[in-house]
DNA sequence: TAAATAGTGTCTGTAAGACACTATTGA
DNA sequence: TCAATAGTGTCTTACAGACACTATTTA
């Protein structure tokens, strides 16, 4: 069937990022407003193209994460997302998007980008909800993401990803919280925590004496998945049929 | 710090899949023997380029499926698994590879491929013990493929996707079991697996007398996530039966 | 009848949810 | 003292694991 001279086509390769933090008790993602055509002034996932044939997809990804996030690839979360590439989802061409999902301690400042780009902290709720649209299909990519990190905070520790190095009992609580939407009750969650042995560990006396009694600090314990696993209350939104 | 010249590097974008059935009451694995270079002669997982610029990646992966597997889309469980793109996988120049996890019901017959290429169910256990060694990275994307099917049977309905239309519970369990590698009570995972509501549905009377009292059929459920999830017992040796 | 597989019942330990209660700080 | 947050204890219920036991078929 196939001709003799027949040669796969070649494609475009972006890699693009989900970038998440915790932000005043909310779940934020970061956003891009872009600088060029096409979806000139849209905001977007940040990303871009590989800078060269042989460079390397994480390498890529941290990359981006520096030059548009300013953050260092220590002390942060990054793992594969998926991968987007719909024949026409960017008009330039055949662009295939490797994703990632990067996991973000709180940080200060809303971070500002090293080159002239607008980075911007952006409540994931309202980027979810439709209100701003986003560029190509980075409104799938991001439900996948949020959907993802839901899910990992189930069985991992990821949770502690959001925090410092160090946090209270009450801050990683805050985690499970912003990210599934929902209401934990503080005693059972702090029982539930001490007793997945390596999940946290303690780490100094207490800090944070805000108007109440000083937490005890933590930090993240060796432990990546959790057994038996945290317990996602079930949300009244989500239907169950028979 | 651009080149105003710079254009992104196209690359060769190729999608292989990870098809995974029960045969004997063991995992297997499609596999290859490709018919040229490189690699030629050594075994591989199903896959190719796409086709032409504008393929997409799921009907791609489809037409694999068929070309290779004689698998139709129809009764076939198909998810992406991940992509993988290290400049120097592939000798012929800068390939990533997007791939996907598909799972089988069992299947007659050795499935022979359409084309000349020779397919070949084999024990995942074999594969993934190097006893066989896989052509490119794709010893690394089966280990990964195995582990994605291995946590899906945990927290959603994906065992119903080895089984015919119809099976019985000892075939289910005979799933989980070749899956994950582990004994499961006969007695518990009966009761477990009738609890979780919308999993399984009765479909018809009785069937499969062979020796014994004829088993009840099911059907798969209209239930995709398991709520509570099943428990895949903690296995140390993680020991495989033969 | 025995052998084999299907299906049920029952006990027990663990853990989750729902609270009341005590502890330690600042104002 | 009170307000506020941290941390503990205790009861109840759900469920997984470990069995004994009954049911229905073929030989």
């Amino acid at each position: 069937m196939s001709d003799d001279r027949w040669v796969p086509p070649t494609i475009l390769l972006a890699v693009d990022l989900v970038i998440l933090t915790l932000r005043e008790s909310r779940l934020h993602v970061l956003l891009i407003e872009r600088g060029i055509e096409p979806h000139q002034g849209a905001l977007a996932l940040p990303g871009g193209f590989l800078n060269h044939e042989r460079e390397d997809l994480l390498t890529a990804a941290h990359r981006e994460l520096a030059e548009e996030a300013s953050l260092g690839p220590d002390q942060l979360h990054l793992e594969q997302l998926g991968f987007y590439g719909a024949p026409d989802r960017d008009p330039r061409g055949r662009v295939v998007s490797a994703t990632y999902l990067a996991i973000a301690p709180r940080l200060p400042e809303p971070v500002a980008g090293t080159d002239a780009s607008r980075a911007c902290w952006t409540p994931a709720a309202q980027a979810l909800s439709g209100d701003v649209q986003l560029a190509f299909d980075h409104a799938q990519i991001l439900t996948d993401g949020v959907d993802r990190a839901r899910e990992k905070l189930e069985r991992t520790a990821l949770a502690t990803a959001f925090c410092g190095p160090t946090f209270t009992i009450a801050e990683l609580q805050d985690v499970y919280e912003a990210v599934w939407g929902v209401r934990l009750d503080p005693r059972n969650f702090y029982r539930k925590v001490q007793s997945v042995d390596g999940f946290i560990v303690p780490a100094g006396p207490s800090r944070k004496a805000a108007g109440g009694r000083p937490a005890r600090l933590f930090r993240a314990g060796p432990r990546t998945t959790l057994h038996p696993s945290m317990n996602r209350p079930i949300d009244q939104t989500e239907k169950e049929r028979s």
